[in-house]
DNA sequence: AAAATGTAGACCGACGGTCGGTCGGTTATG
DNA sequence: CATAACCGACCGACCGTCGGTCTACATTTT
């Protein structure tokens, strides 16, 4: 077991070096500086640096990914109440470690890091339509939604999501120079509240992604500043 | 104007590399070896191998990006007739070119071209959701289109469109090993037009994207080929 | 039981080879 | 003669390889 070990140490090193520079901005030998190793063992350890970044990436998805597994598994909720704790356990997420986002995101969307995103993406993608598509029957048995198409509703929601987060990220970034952006984004994410009720029959309001506080709570702003309605 | 030229036949060069064998996987020396200069004539004239990377793209879509730029400007057809009309101007080029098309989806969707495949989307994006935005509010304006949130309308099309030509992409690919995914493909192009049509007001049927004749004419098949409904 | 032998895998770091980009200089052109 | 076009040797940053050592433990031999 000394090798997953180790292993898992690497992935540590990674993690940090790679969501603070970017990939292609570590060169491997950096991550072997500091783990303390030459670089016969890294490629003992894996078969490329590539491998290292899936591995790093997989590490890094896990908790999150079990976290919605539970809630989708919950046999309590109901199928809205699954799609609105998901959501929620995605904003609780990034308010808890409102630092990290921040420069997570300002790395991610470079051009250079593009792989970095999608393969992040990729994954997510992977492991949650077919959770939605699991909510969404349940919801559609339970006479809550009532969508036409109810098998591709999942995937249609989960990219329409990923696109608009993309979209909504962009504008997440030019807050600090462009704070006015921030009712943009709100906006965004009444749409995107509108759309996936319409999408699944639910009435309006059913579904809802926080209010401007979560957002300026994951900047790292308290939200009493000089925000009033 | 000896100098325009020049870069035209790099751009000319450059788009036949790169889209059959890939952005990374094509260095610089192939190309100034086919074009015949040398290293530090394609630095004269490039700032870098991105900076002809963009280059190229532009050049690329110039072509019909301004096809719709036509449609959109036409004075004689109404909102619903140029939305129609663009997807059909893109589905006639796709079946213009089939043998290049299939190629050049298959290059583009290795993990090692996301960032090519990144910069076309952007381009096309950039530049196509100010188009749909003008058309929509032209429909709405003649009471064919009739929509919430007018102003995101196409923002939120072009996005979805976009997330599901991905899908459809990829599952163009597999279409050789495995027929029967053309029953899928169709169903996500039907899906497609549902949803514009739900989302523009328009009534069912009012925007297809072609039937399966067009698909397998995209693919380089025949229509006929044992393939009846 | 102790010593010799075998072996697998952790570990090492010099080196090969590729590639993007630079630089000092030469040649053509207007 | 000045400016743009052009040249190709060279540089430095990388990724990944390769031949080999060292350690710890199992297996056999004495």
């Amino acid at each position: 077991m000394k090798h997953e070990i180790r292993k898992a140490e690497l992935f540590a090193i990674a993690q940090r070096l790679f969501f603070s520079a970017g990939y292609k901005a570590v060169p491997v030998a950096d991550i072997i500086r500091e783990a303390g190793i030459a670089k016969g063992t890294f490629y003992h350890y894996f078969e490329s640096k590539e491998d290292l970044l899936d591995g790093t990436l997989e590490h890094f998805l896990a908790e999150p990914l079990e976290l919605m597994q539970r809630i989708a598994d919950d046999p309590e909720l109901n199928g809205r109440e699954k799609l609105q704790r998901i959501i929620d356990a995605g904003s609780t997420w990034k308010a808890r470690n409102p630092e990290s986002i921040t420069g997570l995101v300002r790395m991610l969307y470079r051009d250079e890091n593009v792989l970095l995103r999608k393969k992040l993406r990729d994954r997510q993608i992977r492991f949650i339509v077919p959770l939605f598509d699991r909510i969404i029957r349940q919801g559609t048995e339970e006479k809550i939604f009532d969508t036409p198409y109810p098998e591709e509703a999942g995937e249609l929601l989960v990219l329409g999501m990923n696109g608009m987060n993309e979209v909504i990220a962009e504008l997440f970034l030019t807050l600090d120079s462009l704070p006015e952006n921030l009712d943009i984004l709100e906006k965004k994410y009444r749409i995107m509240e509108y759309f996936i009720c319409r999408m699944l029959g639910l009435p309006e309001g059913s579904i809802n992604f926080g209010g401007r506080e979560i957002t300026l709570q994951i900047r790292g702003l308290e939200p009493a500043q000089g925000e009033h309605a």
